[in-house]
DNA sequence: ACCCTTTATGCTCAACCCTAGTATAAGTGA
DNA sequence: TCACTTATACTAGGGTTGAGCATAAAGGGT
């Protein structure tokens, strides 16, 4: 999966998918299959057949999870490895390739403007109707139990790096598309195969990696302002920070440095342009951006 | 990989690697090749692999990374997936099977009883002297700089989570048996293959998970004292931990709850005996166990 | 020139949390 | 009984965070 965020979207590249079986017309993330002649590691290889397709040179490459697609002949089986590349967005020749907001694919995870819709509107109820519905009373507590502490129920607060978990609770309660659903703009865009999936914990990693490991940099120019910054930073946790401390917290925290310039295009007063600090990296131990509490 | 704490101890099983082309009597990680003809996921597959090999029932299952291991004839590869697996200590029928402790594997990355004095006896000497020897003038100083990253020079600070990385760039330095060095105490026990990488993948990401998940619980027995509970968490992050500030992160985290009942064997005052309290995780966002600053 | 709007940036106060202790409780064995 | 060990309670001080107020510096309209 190839992730840029652009003017406070993220957006991911997806290819259309030929018939897979389930519908037809699903995006699809890149992929192929693996050349045994070419370079000695995964990760090279993954990054040549990239440059082959879409002239994208990857920077950030981070492998994700690995699935068995089960058997592929005499004693052997298919396995898919997924990868997730962080880059900055670039035009794509390729015909039927684009980029797509990823939370077109998930519009639950978008808290930037408060709590999405969605959610009560849609996918409470219908998860409240498949809890209602399975017979197994214990496991029907058990279940509800997941609801309530992933999707911030009861009293449990909204995580926003369990994004994978919520996916496969929506998954499990038969509500997705790929999983036979029928389809409904609330539960959001169906993808290819289990592709959806695959974002999903790319998110989750995302999410998580964020706080202690400066990423964001990479879906960054080399100089932005701190309001660039921060809406990178929003996008990808899928919600709003409290821009004055944004900026402690990050100035603070020694992960950028003023480079003396400014960007004049605000449409207010001009703002200082930065550059990230590599340094920081042997100053402190986890050099993430803060994201403190939400702010609507 | 499986591993267990027992009295402050990190083991993981091993077994007796067969003659692996670089050495013999190796250790080696639990493996085996998977049959098709088993269950639907990789993680079913290796759970009932490992109930056939060693009895043991696996709880927490994690993925790890995913190798490949280069070309398996026309057109085919061979990939290996590593999984992380943490349980209660248990005796293993296996001839040639046994626990041992991970630091065997890892000196340096012990520092329960502060700094471990290989690093300065003899890892920064080494790197040192690989260092110089670079001719790339402006790759040693990226090199220099990885290294004072990673292993705490010239003022940064040490970062148990980066166990992986300490161990490329022993690798990469060529210090390691594994890669051809020379068989030296301080720089670890060897293992067969790659698989001193995989351990090496698994603390990392246990270092890392340890702080926002309770994972630890998974290697203690349901009811245990909090000095038991601050052993596993010591014995994972390599660092021991003021003991009066860790009662009171997890005991006002909500992450233990008193059973009533008492240890009497802890040589003085009795321990009063907790369980994990598994409402915490609809409670708080991310609760681990909090691993504040060490102490000698 | 002046005012209004917009965005950037500086600063502060109070709540909270962590660090590093001291102090006390309740067992054991000599 | 005392000396010792481990468990547990409590606290002063420093640092961090959350939330908001205040000021700076641009453009546009009059």
């Amino acid at each position: 999966m190839i992730l840029a965020v652009t003017e406070g979207t993220p957006r991911i590249l997806t290819i259309a998918s030929p018939a897979d079986g389930t519908a037809y017309g699903h995006n699809a993330l890149p992929w192929g299959p693996l050349d045994p002649r070419t370079d000695r590691t995964l990760e090279r290889t993954l990054r040549s057949w990239v440059a082959r397709q879409s002239r994208l040179a990857l920077g950030y490459v981070e492998q994700l999870y690995t699935f068995d697609e089960g058997r592929a002949g005499e004693g052997l089986r298919r396995i898919t490895v997924t990868y997730l590349a962080l880059v900055q967005e670039q035009a794509i020749p390729q015909a039927g390739a684009g980029w797509r907001d990823v939370y077109a694919f998930f519009p639950w995870e978008d808290w930037r403007d408060g709590r999405p819709g969605v959610i009560d509107d849609a996918l409470l109820p219908a998860l409240n109707t498949w809890l209602a519905r399975l017979s197994d009373l214990q496991q029907a507590e058990q279940e509800r139990e997941r609801v309530d502490i992933h999707f911030g129920v009861n009293g449990a607060p909204w995580v926003p790096e369990r994004v994978l978990e919520r996916y496969e609770l929506l998954y499990q309660a038969g509500l997705i598309p790929e999983a036979g659903a029928e389809r409904q703009p609330a539960f959001g865009r169906p993808m290819a195969l289990n592709h959806r999936r695959v974002v999903a914990t790319a998110l989750s990693r995302l999410r998580g990696k964020i706080k202690y490991r400066p990423v964001v940099f990479e879906l960054l120019p080399p100089r932005f302002t701190l309001w660039q910054l921060q809406q990178v930073a929003e996008a990808l946790a899928g919600m709003s920070l409290h821009k004055q401390n944004f900026r402690r917290l990050v100035e603070q925290g020694g992960l950028v440095a003023s480079t003396g310039e400014f960007a004049y295009d605000t449409g207010g007063r001009p703002a200082q342009l930065f550059r990230f600090r590599r340094r920081v990296l042997r100053e402190r131990p986890a050099p993430g951006v803060g994201l403190p509490g939400g702010v609507s």
